[in-house]
RNA sequence: CGGGGAGUAGCGCAGCCCGGUUAGCGCACCACGCUUGGGACGUGGGGGCCGCUGGUUCAAAUCCAGUCUCCCCGACCA
Protein backbone atom coordinates (compact mmCIF):
# COMPACT_ATOMS: atom_id res chain seq x y z
CA UNK A 1 0.00 0.00 0.00
CA UNK A 2 1.74 3.29 -1.16
CA UNK A 3 0.86 6.99 -0.97
CA UNK A 4 0.34 7.37 -4.65
CA UNK A 5 -2.63 8.47 -7.01
CA UNK A 6 -2.39 12.04 -9.11
CA UNK A 7 -5.59 12.26 -11.15
CA UNK A 8 -4.11 12.02 -14.55
CA UNK A 9 -6.25 14.71 -16.60
CA UNK A 10 -5.03 17.52 -13.80
CA UNK A 11 -1.43 19.22 -15.28
CA UNK A 12 1.22 19.94 -12.73
CA UNK A 13 0.82 22.65 -10.39
CA UNK A 14 4.70 23.88 -11.08
CA UNK A 15 4.44 22.92 -14.88
CA UNK A 16 1.61 24.93 -16.14
CA UNK A 17 -0.19 26.98 -13.52
CA UNK A 18 -2.95 27.84 -16.01
CA UNK A 19 -4.01 24.73 -17.34
CA UNK A 20 -3.81 23.34 -13.68
CA UNK A 21 -6.20 25.86 -12.13
CA UNK A 22 -8.95 25.50 -15.10
CA UNK A 23 -8.40 21.70 -14.59
CA UNK A 24 -8.99 21.68 -11.09
CA UNK A 25 -12.28 23.80 -10.91
CA UNK A 26 -13.28 21.66 -13.62
CA UNK A 27 -12.42 18.25 -12.65
CA UNK A 28 -13.33 18.73 -8.93
CA UNK A 29 -17.30 20.15 -10.29
CA UNK A 30 -16.47 23.34 -8.30
CA UNK A 31 -17.76 25.11 -11.61
CA UNK A 32 -18.48 25.17 -15.37
CA UNK A 33 -18.84 26.63 -18.70
CA UNK A 34 -21.96 28.33 -19.13
CA UNK A 35 -23.05 29.04 -22.80
CA UNK A 36 -22.52 32.53 -22.79
CA UNK A 37 -18.78 34.08 -23.34
CA UNK A 38 -17.24 34.67 -19.95
CA UNK A 39 -19.97 33.49 -17.72
CA UNK A 40 -19.58 30.33 -15.28
CA UNK A 41 -21.92 27.86 -13.23
CA UNK A 42 -21.21 27.18 -10.09
CA UNK A 43 -21.49 23.40 -9.66
CA UNK A 44 -23.18 22.22 -5.92
CA UNK A 45 -19.88 21.54 -4.70
CA UNK A 46 -18.69 24.70 -5.49
CA UNK A 47 -21.38 26.51 -4.45
CA UNK A 48 -21.41 24.28 -1.32
CA UNK A 49 -18.45 25.99 0.01
CA UNK A 50 -19.67 29.55 -0.96
CA UNK A 51 -22.43 28.86 0.94
CA UNK A 52 -20.27 28.32 4.07
CA UNK A 53 -17.93 30.90 2.73
CA UNK A 54 -21.04 33.29 3.02
CA UNK A 55 -22.30 31.65 6.34
CA UNK A 56 -19.27 32.67 8.31
CA UNK A 57 -18.70 36.29 6.63
CA UNK A 58 -22.14 36.68 6.87
CA UNK A 59 -21.78 36.23 10.74
CA UNK A 60 -19.38 38.14 10.95
CA UNK A 61 -20.74 41.37 9.48
CA UNK A 62 -24.08 41.04 11.60
CA UNK A 63 -21.92 40.61 14.76
CA UNK A 64 -20.55 43.90 14.03
CA UNK A 65 -23.85 45.49 13.76
CA UNK A 66 -24.42 45.57 10.51
CA UNK A 67 -27.90 44.05 8.73
CA UNK A 68 -28.87 42.63 5.07
CA UNK A 69 -31.26 44.08 2.63
CA UNK A 70 -31.23 43.30 -1.47
CA UNK A 71 -31.78 46.83 -3.95
CA UNK A 72 -32.15 46.14 -7.87
CA UNK A 73 -30.24 44.86 -10.19
CA UNK A 74 -31.63 47.64 -13.28
CA UNK A 75 -29.65 50.74 -12.18
CA UNK A 76 -30.94 54.08 -14.31
CA UNK A 77 -28.63 55.69 -16.07
CA UNK A 78 -29.36 59.12 -15.06
CA UNK A 79 -28.63 57.26 -10.93
CA UNK A 80 -25.41 55.65 -12.18
CA UNK A 81 -24.10 59.59 -13.76
CA UNK A 82 -24.46 61.68 -11.06
CA UNK A 83 -21.03 60.94 -9.33
CA UNK A 84 -18.32 61.91 -11.46
CA UNK A 85 -15.56 59.81 -10.69
CA UNK A 86 -17.93 56.72 -10.35
CA UNK A 87 -19.70 56.66 -13.54
CA UNK A 88 -16.27 57.26 -15.68
CA UNK A 89 -14.51 54.11 -13.68
CA UNK A 90 -17.01 52.31 -14.43
CA UNK A 91 -18.86 53.32 -17.82
CA UNK A 92 -16.40 50.78 -19.91
CA UNK A 93 -17.78 48.03 -17.87
CA UNK A 94 -21.27 48.25 -17.55
CA UNK A 95 -24.01 46.31 -19.24
CA UNK A 96 -27.12 47.91 -20.64
CA UNK A 97 -31.07 47.22 -20.68
CA UNK A 98 -32.19 48.97 -23.27
CA UNK A 99 -35.73 47.48 -24.63
CA UNK A 100 -38.84 45.59 -22.12
CA UNK A 101 -40.37 43.18 -24.24
CA UNK A 102 -40.98 45.07 -27.51
CA UNK A 103 -40.79 48.32 -26.58
CA UNK A 104 -37.66 50.41 -26.48
CA UNK A 105 -37.03 51.99 -22.88
CA UNK A 106 -36.73 55.86 -22.57
CA UNK A 107 -33.55 55.72 -20.24
CA UNK A 108 -31.65 52.70 -20.43
CA UNK A 109 -30.86 50.49 -17.20
CA UNK A 110 -27.35 49.55 -16.14
CA UNK A 111 -27.32 45.89 -14.70
CA UNK A 112 -25.40 47.14 -11.92
CA UNK A 113 -21.93 47.13 -11.49
CA UNK A 114 -22.08 48.16 -8.39
CA UNK A 115 -24.67 49.44 -5.92
CA UNK A 116 -23.57 52.31 -5.13
CA UNK A 117 -25.94 54.77 -7.16
CA UNK A 118 -29.31 52.74 -6.16
CA UNK A 119 -28.04 52.30 -2.53
CA UNK A 120 -27.15 55.91 -1.71
CA UNK A 121 -30.30 57.27 -3.61
CA UNK A 122 -31.84 55.16 -1.10
CA UNK A 123 -30.12 56.24 1.71
CA UNK A 124 -31.26 59.85 0.61
CA UNK A 125 -35.34 59.46 1.29
CA UNK A 126 -34.17 57.20 4.76
CA UNK A 127 -32.08 59.65 6.13
CA UNK A 128 -32.93 62.61 7.84
CA UNK A 129 -31.47 63.04 11.63
CA UNK A 130 -28.21 62.25 13.24
CA UNK A 131 -30.74 59.59 15.02
CA UNK A 132 -30.95 57.89 11.79
CA UNK A 133 -27.48 57.71 11.62
CA UNK A 134 -25.35 55.00 11.61
CA UNK A 135 -27.08 53.38 8.35
CA UNK A 136 -24.95 49.87 8.39
CA UNK A 137 -26.55 47.80 5.37
CA UNK A 138 -25.03 44.64 3.50
CA UNK A 139 -26.49 43.15 0.37
CA UNK A 140 -25.35 39.72 -0.95
CA UNK A 141 -25.87 39.80 -4.58
CA UNK A 142 -24.94 39.56 -8.50
CA UNK A 143 -22.73 41.91 -10.22
CA UNK A 144 -22.15 42.65 -14.15
CA UNK A 145 -18.98 44.15 -15.00
CA UNK A 146 -18.49 43.75 -18.90
CA UNK A 147 -14.62 41.91 -18.93
CA UNK A 148 -12.54 41.31 -21.91
CA UNK A 149 -10.54 38.83 -20.50
CA UNK A 150 -12.20 36.22 -18.19
CA UNK A 151 -11.16 33.19 -16.16
CA UNK A 152 -13.27 30.87 -13.59
CA UNK A 153 -13.60 32.58 -10.47
CA UNK A 154 -11.23 35.04 -10.88
CA UNK A 155 -13.10 37.37 -13.44
CA UNK A 156 -16.52 36.76 -15.11
CA UNK A 157 -19.17 39.01 -16.92
CA UNK A 158 -21.57 38.11 -13.89
CA UNK A 159 -20.09 36.80 -10.24
CA UNK A 160 -21.49 36.93 -6.91
CA UNK A 161 -20.38 38.95 -4.01
CA UNK A 162 -21.56 40.74 -0.81
CA UNK A 163 -21.37 44.64 -0.48
CA UNK A 164 -21.60 46.84 2.20
CA UNK A 165 -22.70 50.29 2.41
CA UNK A 166 -22.79 52.61 5.42
CA UNK A 167 -23.30 55.79 6.28
CA UNK A 168 -21.96 57.91 9.19
CA UNK A 169 -22.29 60.96 11.74
CA UNK A 170 -18.23 61.97 11.30
CA UNK A 171 -15.11 61.31 8.58
CA UNK A 172 -13.79 59.53 12.26
CA UNK A 173 -16.52 57.42 12.52
CA UNK A 174 -16.66 56.44 8.31
CA UNK A 175 -13.03 55.62 8.69
CA UNK A 176 -13.51 53.20 11.67
CA UNK A 177 -15.37 51.31 10.06
CA UNK A 178 -13.43 51.02 6.48
CA UNK A 179 -10.75 50.15 8.93
CA UNK A 180 -12.98 47.59 10.58
CA UNK A 181 -14.35 45.41 8.29
CA UNK A 182 -11.01 45.47 6.64
CA UNK A 183 -9.67 43.67 9.87
CA UNK A 184 -12.91 41.63 9.46
CA UNK A 185 -11.62 40.63 5.91
CA UNK A 186 -8.16 39.69 7.04
CA UNK A 187 -10.12 37.43 10.28
CA UNK A 188 -12.17 35.97 7.78
CA UNK A 189 -9.56 34.95 4.85
CA UNK A 190 -7.00 34.07 7.06
CA UNK A 191 -8.36 31.94 9.51
CA UNK A 192 -11.15 30.55 7.89
CA UNK A 193 -10.09 30.24 4.05
CA UNK A 194 -6.31 29.74 5.38
CA UNK A 195 -5.02 32.37 3.01
CA UNK A 196 -2.94 35.23 3.61
CA UNK A 197 -3.45 38.34 2.93
CA UNK A 198 -1.39 41.98 3.04
CA UNK A 199 -3.70 44.62 4.19
CA UNK A 200 -3.00 48.46 3.55
CA UNK A 201 -3.84 51.72 1.95
CA UNK A 202 -3.93 51.87 -1.78
CA UNK A 203 -2.33 54.72 -3.20
CA UNK A 204 -3.91 57.14 -5.52
CA UNK A 205 -3.89 55.56 -8.63
CA UNK A 206 -5.33 52.34 -7.31
CA UNK A 207 -8.47 53.77 -5.73
CA UNK A 208 -11.86 52.91 -6.10
CA UNK A 209 -13.49 55.60 -8.97
CA UNK A 210 -15.62 57.87 -6.30
CA UNK A 211 -13.30 57.16 -3.23
CA UNK A 212 -11.59 59.31 -0.79
CA UNK A 213 -9.68 56.22 0.77
CA UNK A 214 -9.43 52.46 -0.78
CA UNK A 215 -8.07 49.29 1.55
CA UNK A 216 -7.40 46.43 0.47
CA UNK A 217 -6.39 43.13 0.99
CA UNK A 218 -4.15 41.38 -1.53
CA UNK A 219 -3.37 37.50 -1.85
CA UNK A 220 -0.17 36.08 -2.81
CA UNK A 221 -0.29 32.93 -5.83
CA UNK A 222 1.87 30.41 -6.33
CA UNK A 223 3.28 31.76 -9.76
CA UNK A 224 4.20 34.85 -7.71
CA UNK A 225 0.98 37.18 -8.90
CA UNK A 226 -1.14 39.04 -6.50
CA UNK A 227 -4.87 38.53 -6.47
CA UNK A 228 -6.87 41.76 -5.06
CA UNK A 229 -8.93 39.62 -2.84
CA UNK A 230 -11.27 42.34 -1.17
CA UNK A 231 -12.09 46.32 -0.84
CA UNK A 232 -13.08 48.33 1.95
CA UNK A 233 -13.38 52.39 1.02
CA UNK A 234 -13.88 55.71 2.95
CA UNK A 235 -16.06 57.32 0.51
CA UNK A 236 -16.22 60.36 2.18
CA UNK A 237 -19.15 62.70 1.56
CA UNK A 238 -18.54 62.64 -2.29
CA UNK A 239 -21.91 60.32 -2.84
CA UNK A 240 -23.79 61.70 0.10
CA UNK A 241 -23.16 65.47 -2.42
CA UNK A 242 -23.94 63.32 -5.53
CA UNK A 243 -27.32 61.62 -4.23
CA UNK A 244 -28.26 64.58 -1.86
CA UNK A 245 -27.91 63.19 1.31
CA UNK A 246 -28.92 65.35 4.36
CA UNK A 247 -29.05 64.63 7.94
CA UNK A 248 -29.82 67.49 10.52
CA UNK A 249 -27.78 67.23 13.15
CA UNK A 250 -27.66 67.66 17.66
CA UNK A 251 -26.94 71.47 16.83
CA UNK A 252 -29.66 72.05 14.15
CA UNK A 253 -28.13 72.49 11.17
CA UNK A 254 -28.30 70.42 8.01
CA UNK A 255 -25.27 68.12 7.25
CA UNK A 256 -23.71 65.17 4.90
CA UNK A 257 -22.82 61.92 6.38
CA UNK A 258 -19.92 60.09 5.37
CA UNK A 259 -19.94 56.70 3.71
CA UNK A 260 -18.02 53.78 3.40
CA UNK A 261 -18.34 50.76 0.93
CA UNK A 262 -16.63 47.47 0.79
CA UNK A 263 -17.24 44.02 -0.53
CA UNK A 264 -15.71 40.48 -1.42
CA UNK A 265 -16.62 38.18 -4.04
CA UNK A 266 -16.73 34.82 -5.12
CA UNK A 267 -12.90 35.29 -6.69
CA UNK A 268 -11.73 34.25 -3.08
CA UNK A 269 -12.99 30.97 -4.15
CA UNK A 270 -10.36 31.46 -7.13
CA UNK A 271 -7.60 32.33 -4.60
CA UNK A 272 -8.39 29.51 -2.05
CA UNK A 273 -8.21 27.59 -5.00
CA UNK A 274 -4.76 28.01 -6.32
CA UNK A 275 -3.29 28.92 -2.65
CA UNK A 276 -4.38 24.97 -1.53
CA UNK A 277 -4.48 22.78 -4.40
CA UNK A 278 -1.88 20.32 -5.39
CA UNK A 279 -0.88 18.34 -8.03
CA UNK A 280 -3.59 15.47 -6.92
CA UNK A 281 -6.02 18.42 -6.83
CA UNK A 282 -8.60 20.89 -4.57
CA UNK A 283 -7.70 21.04 -0.95
CA UNK A 284 -10.51 22.33 0.90
CA UNK A 285 -10.12 24.17 4.44
CA UNK A 286 -11.70 22.41 6.81
CA UNK A 287 -13.72 25.82 8.28
CA UNK A 288 -15.19 25.93 4.48
CA UNK A 289 -15.12 22.66 2.98
CA UNK A 290 -18.31 20.93 1.98
CA UNK A 291 -17.32 17.85 3.48
CA UNK A 292 -14.91 17.94 6.44
CA UNK A 293 -14.33 14.35 5.98
CA UNK A 294 -15.59 11.31 3.71
CA UNK A 295 -15.70 7.67 5.07
CA UNK A 296 -14.66 4.78 2.98
CA UNK A 297 -15.30 1.38 3.96
CA UNK A 298 -13.37 -1.63 2.66
CA UNK A 299 -15.63 -3.93 1.14
CA UNK A 300 -14.50 -7.32 0.64
CA UNK A 301 -17.50 -9.20 -0.16
CA UNK A 302 -17.50 -10.96 3.23
CA UNK A 303 -18.88 -9.30 6.10
CA UNK A 304 -19.54 -6.53 4.30
CA UNK A 305 -22.53 -5.39 6.09
CA UNK A 306 -20.82 -5.65 9.19
CA UNK A 307 -18.58 -3.03 7.90
CA UNK A 308 -21.20 -1.00 6.24
CA UNK A 309 -23.34 -1.08 9.09
CA UNK A 310 -20.25 0.66 11.52
CA UNK A 311 -19.77 3.13 9.11
CA UNK A 312 -23.09 4.15 9.31
CA UNK A 313 -22.69 4.10 13.14
CA UNK A 314 -19.59 6.16 12.39
CA UNK A 315 -20.93 8.66 10.29
CA UNK A 316 -24.10 8.83 13.05
CA UNK A 317 -21.46 9.47 15.87
CA UNK A 318 -19.67 12.52 13.71
CA UNK A 319 -23.29 14.29 13.31
CA UNK A 320 -20.95 18.05 14.65
CA UNK A 321 -19.04 17.27 11.01
CA UNK A 322 -20.10 17.56 7.50
CA UNK A 323 -19.18 14.13 6.94
CA UNK A 324 -19.74 12.12 4.01
CA UNK A 325 -20.31 8.46 3.52
CA UNK A 326 -19.39 6.90 0.10
CA UNK A 327 -20.54 3.37 0.73
CA UNK A 328 -21.02 2.52 -3.48
CA UNK A 329 -20.27 -0.60 -4.26
CA UNK A 330 -19.10 0.24 -7.55
CA UNK A 331 -16.11 1.80 -7.07
CA UNK A 332 -13.03 0.33 -5.44
CA UNK A 333 -11.63 1.96 -2.42
CA UNK A 334 -8.89 3.36 -3.98
CA UNK A 335 -10.61 4.66 -6.99
CA UNK A 336 -12.48 7.03 -4.10
CA UNK A 337 -9.44 7.72 -2.16
CA UNK A 338 -8.46 9.42 -5.51
CA UNK A 339 -11.21 11.08 -6.05
CA UNK A 340 -12.02 12.70 -2.56
CA UNK A 341 -8.24 13.93 -2.76
CA UNK A 342 -8.54 15.49 -6.14
CA UNK A 343 -11.96 16.98 -4.80
CA UNK A 344 -10.23 18.26 -1.73
CA UNK A 345 -11.84 16.69 1.00
CA UNK A 346 -10.07 17.13 3.91
CA UNK A 347 -9.99 14.10 6.04
CA UNK A 348 -10.26 10.24 4.74
CA UNK A 349 -11.88 8.01 7.57
CA UNK A 350 -11.49 4.18 5.85
CA UNK A 351 -13.15 1.63 7.99
CA UNK A 352 -12.59 -2.09 6.94
CA UNK A 353 -13.24 -5.48 8.61
CA UNK A 354 -10.11 -5.13 10.68
CA UNK A 355 -10.96 -1.71 11.79
CA UNK A 356 -14.27 -2.93 12.83
CA UNK A 357 -13.20 -6.27 14.56
CA UNK A 358 -10.78 -3.88 16.36
CA UNK A 359 -13.31 -0.91 17.09
CA UNK A 360 -10.46 1.51 15.11
CA UNK A 361 -10.38 3.66 11.89
CA UNK A 362 -8.09 5.03 9.66
CA UNK A 363 -8.09 8.54 9.65
CA UNK A 364 -6.15 9.70 6.69
CA UNK A 365 -5.23 13.64 6.39
CA UNK A 366 -5.52 15.44 2.58
CA UNK A 367 -2.13 17.30 4.00
CA UNK A 368 0.10 14.32 2.86
CA UNK A 369 1.27 13.78 7.08
CA UNK A 370 -0.20 10.13 6.86
CA UNK A 371 -2.43 8.13 8.28
CA UNK A 372 -3.56 7.47 12.05
CA UNK A 373 -5.07 4.93 13.85
CA UNK A 374 -8.01 5.65 16.03
CA UNK A 375 -10.18 4.14 18.24
CA UNK A 376 -13.49 4.49 17.33
CA UNK A 377 -14.58 5.93 20.88
CA UNK A 378 -12.11 8.47 20.95
CA UNK A 379 -12.90 9.44 16.74
CA UNK A 380 -15.17 12.97 16.94
CA UNK A 381 -12.72 14.80 19.62
CA UNK A 382 -9.44 13.14 17.27
CA UNK A 383 -11.11 14.46 13.62
CA UNK A 384 -11.49 17.69 15.41
CA UNK A 385 -7.85 18.01 16.35
CA UNK A 386 -6.99 16.70 12.97
CA UNK A 387 -9.30 19.23 11.08
CA UNK A 388 -8.22 21.89 13.49
CA UNK A 389 -4.27 21.09 12.93
CA UNK A 390 -5.02 20.66 9.05
CA UNK A 391 -6.53 24.24 9.12
CA UNK A 392 -3.62 25.48 10.79
CA UNK A 393 -1.00 24.11 8.61
CA UNK A 394 -2.79 24.87 5.49
CA UNK A 395 -2.20 28.68 6.81
CA UNK A 396 0.97 28.28 8.11
CA UNK A 397 2.14 26.65 4.95
CA UNK A 398 0.96 29.73 2.76
CA UNK A 399 2.28 31.86 5.45
CA UNK A 400 5.82 30.52 4.50
CA UNK A 401 4.98 30.65 0.48
CA UNK A 402 4.27 34.54 1.12
CA UNK A 403 7.60 35.10 2.99
CA UNK A 404 9.55 33.43 0.62
CA UNK A 405 8.46 35.58 -1.84
CA UNK A 406 8.64 39.08 -0.26
CA UNK A 407 11.72 41.18 -0.84
CA UNK A 408 12.92 44.59 -0.35
CA UNK A 409 14.32 46.91 -3.20
CA UNK A 410 16.12 50.41 -2.83
CA UNK A 411 16.94 50.58 -6.47
CA UNK A 412 15.03 49.56 -9.97
CA UNK A 413 17.93 46.99 -10.19
CA UNK A 414 17.33 45.89 -6.97
CA UNK A 415 13.71 45.32 -7.80
CA UNK A 416 14.03 43.66 -10.90
CA UNK A 417 16.51 41.21 -9.65
CA UNK A 418 14.72 40.02 -6.76
CA UNK A 419 11.04 40.03 -8.83
CA UNK A 420 13.34 38.22 -11.45
CA UNK A 421 14.26 35.29 -7.92
CA UNK A 422 11.66 35.35 -6.44
CA UNK A 423 8.27 36.77 -8.45
CA UNK A 424 6.30 38.04 -5.77
CA UNK A 425 5.58 40.87 -4.00
CA UNK A 426 8.69 43.68 -3.61
CA UNK A 427 8.66 46.14 -1.07
CA UNK A 428 9.81 50.18 -1.35
CA UNK A 429 9.97 53.08 -0.12
CA UNK A 430 7.57 55.58 -2.06
CA UNK A 431 8.00 59.38 -2.26
CA UNK A 432 4.07 59.22 -3.37
CA UNK A 433 4.85 61.30 -6.30
CA UNK A 434 2.49 60.03 -8.88
CA UNK A 435 5.46 60.33 -11.58
CA UNK A 436 7.80 58.14 -9.76
CA UNK A 437 5.04 55.15 -9.23
CA UNK A 438 4.45 55.65 -13.28
CA UNK A 439 8.13 55.46 -13.85
CA UNK A 440 8.28 52.01 -11.52
CA UNK A 441 5.52 50.84 -13.16
CA UNK A 442 6.70 51.77 -16.61
CA UNK A 443 9.79 49.77 -15.62
CA UNK A 444 8.97 46.80 -13.57
CA UNK A 445 5.32 45.72 -15.44
CA UNK A 446 4.35 45.36 -11.72
CA UNK A 447 1.58 47.74 -10.10
CA UNK A 448 1.82 49.02 -6.61
CA UNK A 449 -0.03 46.72 -4.47
CA UNK A 450 -0.76 48.56 -0.74
CA UNK A 451 0.67 50.41 1.98
CA UNK A 452 0.04 48.17 5.35
CA UNK A 453 -0.12 50.00 8.52
CA UNK A 454 2.61 47.89 10.07
CA UNK A 455 5.15 49.16 7.62
CA UNK A 456 5.28 52.78 7.49
CA UNK A 457 6.92 55.27 9.42
CA UNK A 458 10.05 53.97 8.54
CA UNK A 459 12.53 56.14 7.04
CA UNK A 460 14.31 55.64 3.80
CA UNK A 461 15.05 57.02 0.43
CA UNK A 462 11.98 56.59 -2.98
CA UNK A 463 13.21 54.03 -5.11
CA UNK A 464 13.09 56.17 -8.05
CA UNK A 465 13.74 59.52 -7.18
CA UNK A 466 15.72 58.99 -3.84
CA UNK A 467 13.82 61.79 -1.66
CA UNK A 468 13.24 60.71 1.92
CA UNK A 469 10.67 59.46 2.52
CA UNK A 470 8.64 57.27 5.58
CA UNK A 471 6.31 55.45 3.04
CA UNK A 472 6.41 51.79 2.75
CA UNK A 473 4.42 50.18 -0.36
CA UNK A 474 4.42 46.69 -1.99
CA UNK A 475 4.30 45.89 -5.63
CA UNK A 476 3.23 42.95 -7.78
CA UNK A 477 2.28 41.70 -10.67
CA UNK A 478 -1.18 40.98 -10.72
CA UNK A 479 -4.33 39.36 -11.89
C1' C B 1 -8.77 44.44 -28.29
C1' G B 2 -3.84 42.25 -30.76
C1' G B 3 -0.75 37.70 -31.53
C1' G B 4 -0.68 32.28 -31.00
C1' G B 5 -3.25 27.44 -30.02
C1' A B 6 -7.68 24.39 -29.56
C1' G B 7 -13.02 22.49 -30.35
C1' U B 8 -14.14 14.75 -33.09
C1' A B 9 -18.71 9.73 -27.63
C1' G B 10 -19.31 11.72 -20.54
C1' C B 11 -13.52 12.59 -20.09
C1' G B 12 -8.58 12.42 -22.56
C1' C B 13 -7.02 12.13 -27.51
C1' A B 14 -5.75 10.17 -32.91
C1' G B 15 -7.54 10.96 -37.89
C1' C B 16 -7.24 16.55 -41.24
C1' C B 17 -1.41 18.28 -44.43
C1' C B 18 -2.59 14.56 -49.30
C1' G B 19 -11.24 14.76 -49.62
C1' G B 20 -13.35 8.62 -51.00
C1' U B 21 -15.46 1.69 -47.22
C1' U B 22 -19.20 1.38 -41.64
C1' A B 23 -14.91 7.83 -38.01
C1' G B 24 -10.98 5.17 -34.43
C1' C B 25 -8.25 4.44 -29.54
C1' G B 26 -7.80 4.70 -23.93
C1' C B 27 -10.78 5.69 -19.66
C1' A B 28 -15.84 5.95 -18.19
C1' C B 29 -20.91 3.49 -19.12
C1' C B 30 -24.15 -1.51 -19.63
C1' A B 31 -24.24 -7.28 -19.04
C1' C B 32 -21.82 -11.60 -17.19
C1' G B 33 -17.66 -13.71 -14.75
C1' C B 34 -13.61 -12.94 -11.52
C1' U B 35 -11.94 -9.42 -7.98
C1' U B 36 -11.51 -5.62 -3.79
C1' G B 37 -6.77 -1.93 2.59
C1' G B 38 -4.25 3.35 -3.30
C1' G B 39 -7.97 4.70 -9.74
C1' A B 40 -8.20 -4.33 -10.74
C1' C B 41 -8.88 -8.05 -14.89
C1' G B 42 -11.47 -10.94 -18.89
C1' U B 43 -15.38 -11.52 -22.55
C1' G B 44 -19.41 -9.26 -24.93
C1' G B 45 -22.13 -4.65 -25.77
C1' G B 46 -24.31 0.57 -26.09
C1' G B 47 -23.12 5.52 -27.16
C1' G B 48 -21.12 10.48 -32.55
C1' C B 49 -25.71 17.00 -35.43
C1' C B 50 -16.84 15.58 -36.19
C1' G B 51 -18.52 23.57 -32.22
C1' C B 52 -22.08 26.26 -35.55
C1' U B 53 -23.48 28.47 -40.54
C1' G B 54 -22.56 28.70 -45.48
C1' G B 55 -19.48 27.51 -49.85
C1' U B 56 -16.32 24.30 -53.29
C1' U B 57 -16.99 19.09 -55.00
C1' C B 58 -19.87 13.33 -57.84
C1' A B 59 -18.18 13.04 -52.60
C1' A B 60 -16.20 17.15 -46.74
C1' A B 61 -14.27 15.52 -39.87
C1' U B 62 -10.62 16.57 -43.91
C1' C B 63 -10.43 22.20 -48.58
C1' C B 64 -12.44 27.64 -48.37
C1' A B 65 -15.20 31.75 -45.85
C1' G B 66 -17.75 33.47 -41.75
C1' U B 67 -19.15 32.82 -36.75
C1' C B 68 -19.30 31.02 -31.48
C1' U B 69 -16.62 29.17 -27.26
C1' C B 70 -12.21 27.90 -24.48
C1' C B 71 -6.80 28.15 -23.43
C1' C B 72 -1.92 30.75 -23.60
C1' C B 73 1.03 35.49 -24.17
C1' G B 74 0.26 40.71 -24.34
C1' A B 75 -2.92 45.37 -24.02
C1' C B 76 -6.94 47.28 -21.11
C1' C B 77 -9.37 47.16 -16.39
C1' A B 78 -11.58 46.83 -9.94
Amino acid sequence: MKEDGVVKEIPSKSGSFSDWYTAVVLKAELADYAPVRGCMVIRPYGYALWENMQARLDKRIKDTGHVNAYFPTLIPESFLTKEAEHVKGFSPQVAWVTQGGDEKLTERLALRPTSEAIINTMYAKWVKSYRDLPVLINQWCNIFRWEKATRLFLRTLEFLWQEGHTLHRTREEAKAETLRILDLYVDFVENDLAVPVLAGAKPESEKFPGAVDTYSIEALMPDGQALQAGTSHLLGQHFAEAFDIRYLDEDNTEKRPWGTSWGVTWRLMGALIMTHGDDKGMFMPPRVAPFQAVIVPILFGKNDDAVLAKCRETKAQLAGYRVQLDDRATQTAGWKYNEYEMRGVPVRIEIGPKDVAKEQCVLVPRDGSGKRFVPLAELPGELGKLLDSVQAGMLERARAFVRSRTSDAATLDEFKQELEAKPGYVRVHWCRAQECENALVDATRTTPRNMPATDQGKPGKCIVCGKPTDTVIYYARTY
